[in-house]
DNA sequence: GTTAATGCAAAAACTTTGCAAACCT
DNA sequence: AGGTTTGCAAAGTTTTTGCATTAAC
C-alpha cells in the first residue's frame, strides 16, 4: 500500500493519465523523466534539466506538473535541505533519506535499517510510518560523527 | 551534547548573549518566550504571537533574532509541513516529531523510541542521527494507519 | 471540434538586505 | 559615547495564478 506498482512505458503513463481525464504532453514525459534521471531534484533542477535535453518547458509548468504527478503517485517530495523541496520517483523503491549536515550528502538507506523503528512506533503511539518520507539529519563517516 | 543546558531565567540569557557580544533587547525576549510558548511555530506565527502580547515586532527583527536564537542554540527548526519552517524551543529535550499526514497534528516521541534504530543507523552507516531534527510523516491512530 | 495544458506575464508569498535612527551597555 | 539592533522600505527568491493561445484527444 506504501509502495505503489509503477508504469515504466509511455503507453502506461498516458493509461494512467486518461483515467483521471489528463493528457499525456510532451511537457509531463520530459518532466518525469528528469525526476526519473537525477534522483532527488528541486523545481529548479528539473528545470533546467529539461532545457539540457534541448526542449524548453516553462518553469510554471514544471511545478504544475510535479504537483500533477504527486498526485497521481509517481513522484514524491522530501526536505533535504533547508530551501526547497526535491522531487524524487516512486519507481525505485522506497527508502530512507540520510542528509549529513557537514558536507551535505544524501546517502539513501535501506528501510529494513528502520523496521524495528517503525514497528515500535506503530506499538507505542499507533502511528503509521511513511517510510518513503523519512528523511534523517545528522553526520556522515567522513564528516566524523 | 545533542542537549544543551538551558538558560532558563532573563539574566541566564544575558550572560549567554553578551558571551559573543550581543545584546538582550525586549524584542529578543518576545521572540524567545513566544517560540516557548507555541511549541512550532512558523516565522510568521512568532510574529503573530508577539503582537498579541502588545508589543509590535518588526517581521525582519523577527527573521534575525530566530537566526541568532539557533546559532546560541537556544532554538531550533525542523520543517513540519510544506509551507515554512517550524522554531521550537531547544528547552524541552530533544524529541522526535511525528506529523500525520491525514489531520496534520504533530505528536512529540520521547527519542527512547528512536535509540535503537540511531544504533543501527551508526553500524551500519557510519551516520550520527541528530535526533532533534527527526520528523517522521505518516498517519497517526485518529487517522486510522 | 472540445476541452485540457502551455506559455507568458503579473501577482503573491516568503525571506533577505541596506541604511538611518534608536537603543543597550 | 560607541557599537549593536531595530524598523522601514526596497529588492531577491520562490511559487502561484489568470488568461489567451496551442495542442491532445
Amino acid at each position: 500500500m506504501a509502495t505503489h506498482a509503477q508504469p515504466s512505458s509511455r503507453q502506461d503513463w498516458r493509461t494512467l493519465l486518461r483515467a483521471k481525464g489528463y493528457r499525456l504532453t510532451p511537457q509531463r514525459e520530459l518532466v518525469l523523466r528528469a525526476v526519473d534521471r537525477l534522483g532527488h531534484a528541486t523545481p529548479d533542477e528539473v528545470l533546467a534539466a529539461v532545457h539540457q535535453e534541448s526542449e524548453a518547458v516553462n518553469i510554471s509548468t514544471v511545478y504544475r506538473t510535479l504537483e500533477l504527478l504527486e498526485e497521481l503517485g509517481l513522484v514524491r517530495h522530501a526536505h533535504l535541505h533547508d530551501r526547497a523541496p526535491t522531487y524524487h520517483t516512486t519507481a525505485t523503491p522506497a527508502h530512507v533519506h540520510l542528509v549529513c549536515r557537514g558536507c551535505g550528502s544524501v546517502v539513501e538507506a535501506d528501510p529494513k535499517v528502520v523496521e524495528e523503528f517503525t514497528d515500535r512506533l506503530r506499538d507505542t503511539h499507533g502511528f503509521g510510518t511513511d517510510v518513503g518520507h523519512l528523511t534523517v539529519f545528522g553526520t556522515c563517516a567522513s564528516c566524523g560523527a
